[in-house]
DNA sequence: CTGATGACTATAG
DNA sequence: CCTATAGCCATCA
């Protein structure tokens, strides 16, 4: 029916399924990642839309500030911050370092021994 | 077509 | 840190 659109949130889960355990990617991250550099809503919705018991890792996905924005006493939001914690993502004062937890597509690729580009 | 919406983001004060 | 403002763009009523 929608190929075009079908395509984009597959790219989208795909690009969400790339960030590591115990990471965390920005939407805009997530997007840019997916090829649409102007998509961080549509990622939002994409991960909003994801069926229960998806294999895509959607608490890896934060904003830009680093910060968890599912309600903080919604089942998604407590769910959303148990299993960051369970990968040892430290949530200090309702936000994540992004320094520190925040995926370096580049940096993580060179350890890796991925892509030289 | 029009206007509203939103798991977004950057910038300015 | 906070608020306001302005872009952004797919989707929907």
């Amino acid at each position: 029916m929608n190929e075009a659109r079908a395509k984009r949130e597959q790219r989208i889960r795909d690009a969400v399924r790339a960030v590591p355990v115990g990471r965390v990617a920005s939407y805009g991250d997530v997007a840019r990642l997916a090829g649409l550099p102007r998509g961080a809503r549509e990622v939002g919705r994409v991960l909003r839309e994801l069926p229960e018991g998806s294999d895509v890792p959607w608490h890896r996905v934060v904003n830009s500030k680093g910060e968890i924005r599912l309600a903080l006493d919604s089942p998604a939001g407590r769910e959303q911050r148990e299993r960051l914690r369970a990968e040892g993502v430290v949530i200090d004062r309702d936000r994540i370092r992004m320094a520190d937890y925040g995926w370096r597509v580049d940096a993580d690729m060179l350890v890796w021994g991925l892509p030289p580009r």
